[in-house]
DNA sequence: GTGCATCCCATTGACGCCCATATGGTCCCA
DNA sequence: TGGGACCATATGGGCGTCAATGGGATGCAC
């Protein structure tokens, strides 16, 4: 199933391109792109700060609500806008609506997937469903992944990573 | 100490694409790659000046914003100008985006990258996200490595250096 | 009422910006 | 040729701002 997965994200671009725009819009973007982690703490109250860069290139896309999807691949939650969404439901709606691909598609960004809000600090509540997901429990890392950013759980994330980082030593490659 | 660095050049392989330009500029970028190393102190607020020489080839293609990630090979983070991160998602981009490779490689490039920003004096924060990956504590080995360079625990730039050093005779017998 | 989420304000600790000092090297001129 | 002025770099530290966090108070639903 991941495989079929991989092939609609793949068709419907969600790494490689970013959002849309001019140029020299596209220049600027550069610097605005989800990058790098960071861990903060969930308070009593369940709420956690999402990091000042990641919120700063949210309003500069002008992005209020946050589309939150369990991840097809890692155990995290991806966020980001609703275009995010929109490009998925693009997809399926590319394809036969009847179509086991579509179906699945369907099943895991509609019924995995919810809408969130910042508070006026920019935190988010980290529901249970990010927990029973992620397996977080009192602290949370934040990843940029470009497009989007992701919620981990902290040790969950550096083993992921390396991981990542075994096999590229594996497989030879240099930087 | 020029021609330890040229055969640590050699033996890790730096390849010969730098940054894009006319020939007219290829010539003059011969004078501003990143070359040598020197080691400083991380002051008492955790910063580090970074060596003059850098800076200016910094200055000199216009970089502000410092990409850094944490190398796939070396405990070392590797710094360049937001080609270089430009440069790995063209990598990816020219692959299947998600395929396991790319996941991975977005997962180290954006999730294990950061921008930072020198201060006005030229130093930058030794943050958490360094001191952990490559066990800096009080100093820093700035390590030029042509189109970028490295930040190294001091000791462990001299074991690296000393085996692929090592490595190099072996090779040098055999041949 | 009781539990839960939202709004608002307080605290504090980290980071950015600015200026001061030390240190080593170069150049100029007597 | 030797001494001293001058300069660039590395380093130290004060201070204001802002992000992260904590917690009270209010509104809403069950």
């Amino acid at each position: 199933m991941l495989i079929r997965l991989a092939k609609l994200c793949l068709i419907s671009g969600v790494s490689g391109v970013f959002w849309s725009g001019s140029p020299r819009e596209r220049m600027f973007r550069v610097m605005s792109r989800f990058l790098s982690n960071a861990t903060n703490r969930i308070d009593a109250k369940g709420r956690v700060s999402v990091p000042s860069a990641f919120r700063s290139v949210l309003a500069q896309h002008n992005v209020q609500e946050l589309y939150c999807f369990q991840d097809f691949v890692f155990p995290a939650i991806s966020v980001g806008g609703p275009d995010l969404l929109e490009r998925f439901e693009r997809q399926i709606a590319a394809e036969d609506p009847f179509s086991p691909d579509a179906n699945e598609m369907s099943l895991l960004i509609h019924g995995g997937g919810v809408f969130m809000k910042l508070d006026a600090e920019g935190r988010l509540m980290v529901t249970d469903f990010i927990r029973g997901f992620t397996g977080i429990s009192d602290e949370v890392t934040f990843v940029g992944r470009a497009d989007h950013f992701q919620l981990w759980q902290p040790q969950a994330f550096v083993a992921a990573q390396a991981q990542a980082r075994g096999e590229r030593k594996l497989a030879g490659k240099r930087s």
